[in-house]
DNA sequence: ATACAGGTCTTAA
DNA sequence: TTAAGACCTGTA
């Protein structure tokens, strides 16, 4: 176990921002999360975070997973005075932060996740890691699943994902695979590209567009100046910025601004009701 | 009941 | 280039 002292870190706030659906709430102060590999619990009492892990692991995995090298106080403290709606959205979601997630992962994540609702793209999500993942055990015996290989889903039919509940996303899923073992798209090329030119790689594949590309820019490449609209992000555009987010301000990390509108505008108003 | 969820693709003007 | 329609399914 390793206990940590942590700025700018939320558990509870990260696992509702919406950016990874395989953390979870375990107990009052203790969530669960799974990448790559791994399982993991979190523990946090105030600034402290305790990582149910050994050193090693947090050190090598972990510690990059939850992007704790870098300094999101900066970011807030970046805000202009004047913009009282971003200040609010950012001291609300204080502890928010930019995980570094799996790249195949995050395509199949948000390929699942247009015009549909968190709590059944979590569900299908766990359907097709328990259906097409491998079975682990951690150190006390936790039994969970591994996220699936694009190969064990490119041999699929096209509508097997249906029975996963993905309904009409399932072909765009299986064709994204087969698009990846075949070759035709590079998950390691668009790693190594910047911004622009790896979301236009992205939106090669089948049922990824604009937004789909730009959360999958942000959640998996770290490409901080991707700003994802959805329709949440659109309604407190056109309610807060009318003459449009001033970008330029926030050049390069335009994400994580829109990670607070985003978390402001899902949970906040979840709050006032 | 009807609209809407972290949209995208297809088809037609 | 733009705009309407279709698309799975659950929830409020």
């Amino acid at each position: 176990m390793i206990t940590k002292e942590l700025d700018c870190f939320n558990i509870a706030q990260i696992c509702d921002s919406g950016q990874c659906f395989r953390m979870r709430q375990k107990h009052d102060n203790t969530y669960s999360v799974i990448a790559g590999n791994e399982y993991l619990e979190v523990t946090q009492n105030g600034n402290q975070c305790t990582f149910h892990c050994d050193e090693r692991k947090y050190e090598t995995f972990w510690r990059e997973y939850f992007d704790l090298n870098t300094d999101y106080k900066k970011y807030i403290e970046s805000i202009d005075e004047q913009d009282q709606y971003l200040k609010k959205a950012s001291e609300f979601g204080f502890g928010i932060r930019i995980l570094n997630q799996d790249l195949w992962e995050m395509i199949v994540s948000f390929l699942i996740s247009q015009q549909n609702n968190i709590v059944r793209i979590r569900r299908c999500i766990d359907n097709i890691c328990e259906c097409y993942g491998e079975k682990r055990f951690d150190g006390s015996g936790k039994l969970y699943y591994t996220f699936p290989q694009a190969e064990a889903l490119a041999e699929l039919h096209e509508d097997a994902l249906k029975d996963s509940n993905l309904g009409y996303r399932s072909k765009y899923v299986v064709r994204t695979a087969k698009s990846l073992t075949e070759g035709e798209v590079s998950l390691e090329a668009i790693k190594q590209m910047p911004y622009k030119e790896a979301k236009t790689e992205l939106m090669k594949l089948y049922g990824i567009g604009e937004k789909v590309a730009d959360c999958i820019c942000l959640f998996a490449l770290h490409h901080f100046e991707a700003f994802p609209v959805d329709t949440h992000i659109r309604q407190a555009l056109e309610g807060h910025y009318p003459d449009g987010f001033p970008a330029e301000r926030y050049n390069g990390c335009e994400g994580v601004m829109q990670q607070y509108i985003f978390y402001y505008e899902l949970m906040g108003k979840k709050m006032n009701k």
